[in-house]
DNA sequence: TTTATATTTCGCCAAATAACGAAATGGAAT
DNA sequence: ATTCCATTTCGTTATTTGGCGAAATATAAA
């Protein structure tokens, strides 16, 4: 019961929300997320370590970055059957239209040490 | 966005999963809720309004009671998808077990005001 | 109306959480 | 080896949360 419980609180922050919702569209590394969501680097990525132990995205490096992604194949009932879930929602939140969009546009070789 | 979050975060807590899956049985006033999962009766009232204002059950007077139950057809999204999958979660939990053969043990008219 | 009892609300406390900036870590490139 | 830079970890702070007991509310019974 504490792993759903804390499945659950894994995905009861918007921020967090928001993320998963940007790997929807494509892997993304830290600073593109940071940049997107106008939080300090260092909140970003407890944010990600927190969906990483809660087994919804994984992470691999990738020269200087670390890329992140929803997880493929979860070994975890919970994040199986909540990961579509959530993809299913929100499709009109503003939000997360322009989170997305910019998802589509922003290049970490720009964005990233400015 | 934020209703998402906030769904969420009614189950993230085991106390609140607790409630739901007693639910699960049958409706139940608040004394033997405080019961069976032995904490202060202010405190079960609070998680019974967070579970009911985030669309998972409702309340109906029943003479000095207030019985609550599981929301019948919700009109949310988020707890008609939600509320399916947490019955189907946690059938071989221990506390969940038990907290449910209690359910069909408790007499309101025995254990309460004691 | 008065008393009893089930529930909710209020005020408080301790623990958990989300945020930040600064310092530490770890590869990549020079 | 040293520098550069993305990321993580650490320490701090403000806010939220979950818990309690006491007081307030509401309804049933006497």
């Amino acid at each position: 019961m504490r792993e759903l419980a804390k499945t659950f609180q894994a995905l009861s922050d918007s921020n967090r929300i928001r993320i998963l919702k940007m790997l929807e569209i494509r892997p993304l590394c830290v600073c593109e997320i940071t940049e997107i969501l106008k939080l300090a680097n260092s909140t970003v990525s407890k944010h990600l370590s927190i969906l990483r132990d809660s087994g919804f995205i994984m992470d691999e490096k990738d020269g200087r970055w670390v890329n992140y992604r929803l997880i493929d194949h979860a070994g975890n009932e919970y994040v199986t059957r909540l990961l579509p879930l959530l993809s299913s929602w929100l499709p009109d939140d503003n939000i997360i239209k322009q989170d997305q969009r910019r998802v589509t546009e922003v290049d970490r070789n720009i964005i990233c040490g400015t």
